[in-house]
DNA sequence: AATAGACCCAACCGCCGCTTC
DNA sequence: TGAAGCGGCGGTTGGGTCTAT
């Protein structure tokens, strides 16, 4: 007996969520908490497949989620990231509160790939592109493997250099700029520093003991009785969600969802 | 204004690893 | 111990939008 599949291929919807489709899926889960996808649909009243519903909520849906193009020093830090963890989208994701692997992985297959190869640097080695030719030539070695050294100097100074020579879009807020490379280094220093993150990072660790398992409410969302106050039903809340979507959550001033997960599995 | 090609991203697909029985 | 079931991950695709001609 094979396995069965994920869902009822005959009655699954495909394509694009409808608002109506988002609206179920939001109020559910607001409810009910992230549980069981598979039998999410059928509870929440959506012909759709469970992944599918996992999927819209974690890419599109959560609340937590930032809009929007990534910044610069976002854009640094994946390829930071990268260099380190290769094409462990997740991984790297979890680096980066309100981001998501479907985004970074986008990002990274549309805009930062190109960046690189234009700039003479391998998307997948992180080193010189005819440095590695020539190590081709000597070695047969595969290179599909992230580097293990960590590459930071390669990657990031070139890429410095890059926006600094030909971008106009990236040199705008110079000041603005030069703050966010300080954090982005005294990030990776930090993450150097700290073996036990380190390690997780790689995937040959736990995670380390930081409060990231359960979403905290923003201070005007305590007292969260499974709603959040100020809304006379889930509907309300439903359609605030909704609204988010369209502005992004941060356009309210709400980052403290970041890194947090609402904490009503417990329901 | 029309069209073709490039670009972007939401969503799907198939595989894998973990858990349960 | 191994099969079944599930969630999660990464690669890929399809279609909408943008841009150049």
């Amino acid at each position: 007996m094979g396995r069965q599949p994920c869902c009822d291929k005959l009655d699954v919807k495909k394509g694009p969520w409808t608002a109506e489709e988002d609206k179920k899926l939001i109020n559910f889960i607001l409810i009910n908490g992230q549980c069981c996808w598979r039998a999410l649909p059928k509870l929440a009243g959506l012909r759709r497949c469970g992944k599918s519903c996992r999927l819209r909520w974690t890419n599109y849906l959560r609340p937590d989620l930032k809009r929007g193009l990534l910044n610069e020093h976002e854009e640094q830090l994946v390829i930071d990231l990268h260099a380190r963890l290769g094409n462990r989208w997740s991984k790297i994701a979890a680096n980066m509160p309100g981001r998501t692997d479907n985004e970074i992985k986008n990002h990274w297959n549309t805009h930062i790939k190109k960046k690189l190869l234009k700039m003479g640097i391998d998307p997948v080695t992180h080193e010189p592109l005819h440095k590695e030719t020539e190590a081709n030539i000597t070695s047969s070695s595969s290179t599909e493997k992230p580097k293990s050294q960590f590459s930071r100097s390669a990657s990031a100074n070139t890429l410095d250099s890059f926006d600094n020579s030909s971008s106009t879009v990236l040199s705008e807020n110079s000041l603005l700029a030069n703050d966010q490379d300080q954090e982005t280094e005294a990030l990776f220093e930090s993450l150097c520093e700290d073996e036990k993150l380190l390690n997780y990072l790689l995937g040959e660790d736990e995670p380390p003991l930081v409060d990231t398992l359960t979403w905290e409410l923003p201070n005007n969302m305590s007292g969260f009785d499974n709603r959040p106050n100020g809304f006379a039903s889930w509907e309300d809340c439903a359609t605030w969600l909704l609204d988010c979507q369209d502005f992004g959550v941060h356009d309210f001033g709400l980052d403290s969802f970041n890194d947090v997960e609402i904490s009503i599995n417990d329901t």
